[in-house]
DNA sequence: CAGAATCCCCTCAGATACTG
DNA sequence: CAGTATCTGAGGGGATTCTG
């Protein structure tokens, strides 16, 4: 019964603020994709928001970080874990849920907009 | 493809706190179900969010409202929509994601919290 | 009973600047 | 390149009081 209070964490946390599109975009990227990647994908977000989400993500075990520090600069790449892969299907089935009731729903003005990326 | 900017709001306003516990007690039951109940219900909730929870959840579609002014005091009653009811379905798969992977879980030490019901 | 009206607090996100 | 360190502002949540 009482390890469901981690649906209630769970979706607190990829309901933050960049949480899913930092998911959908490692998502499509299938190899590992490095920090500054990340950034230029995700348009406007700072560094501290997303090594924060970052943290979350490795943390919740959805993501994995490797560091190469041989290499000058320092290369630290990030991936999506199977988890954080099925995590990303039960978004897509909230996609579904969405596209089938709320029919009303206003297209975004930006033309490039990382959260209709998902 | 911009339809998905659902998706993100959606994500945002149930994972406000009281939303999902507010649905699941009405999925619970069934029936069409009094304020002052959800109320005591939910425990500790303020009268204050809960308006403001019901407001955005009839708002979005969710659930649906309906008051019997012709008696004294007022009768105001809440239900489930069959959109909310799926989307209550799609929160279980949360909860079977996270019972596969989120293994080592701590229960929580209240003895009847309203979260762990879900 | 079913809320509305205030007031307060605290967290989250962003801007900016800086470092190994 | 890959972050960290501060500071700031906005808003979401709570406590309390009041009303038709």
């Amino acid at each position: 019964m009482h390890e469901t209070c981690t649906v209630y964490q769970t979706l607190e946390y990829i309901s933050r603020k960049w949480t899913m599109m930092t998911l959908f975009e490692m998502r499509r990227n299938e190899d590992w994709i490095r920090f500054s990647d990340l950034r230029t994908r995700l348009g406007d977000i700072t560094p501290k928001i997303l090594s924060e989400r970052l943290k979350e993500l490795e943390q919740e075990g959805l993501i994995e970080h490797r560091v190469d520090s041989s290499t000058v600069p320092i290369k630290s790449e990030y991936h999506l874990t199977q988890s954080g892969y099925e995590l990303t299907d039960i978004i897509l089935d909230v996609k579904m849920w969405a596209l089938k009731w709320k029919i009303d729903n206003k297209p975004c003005e930006r033309l490039n907009c990382c959260k209709c990326r998902l």
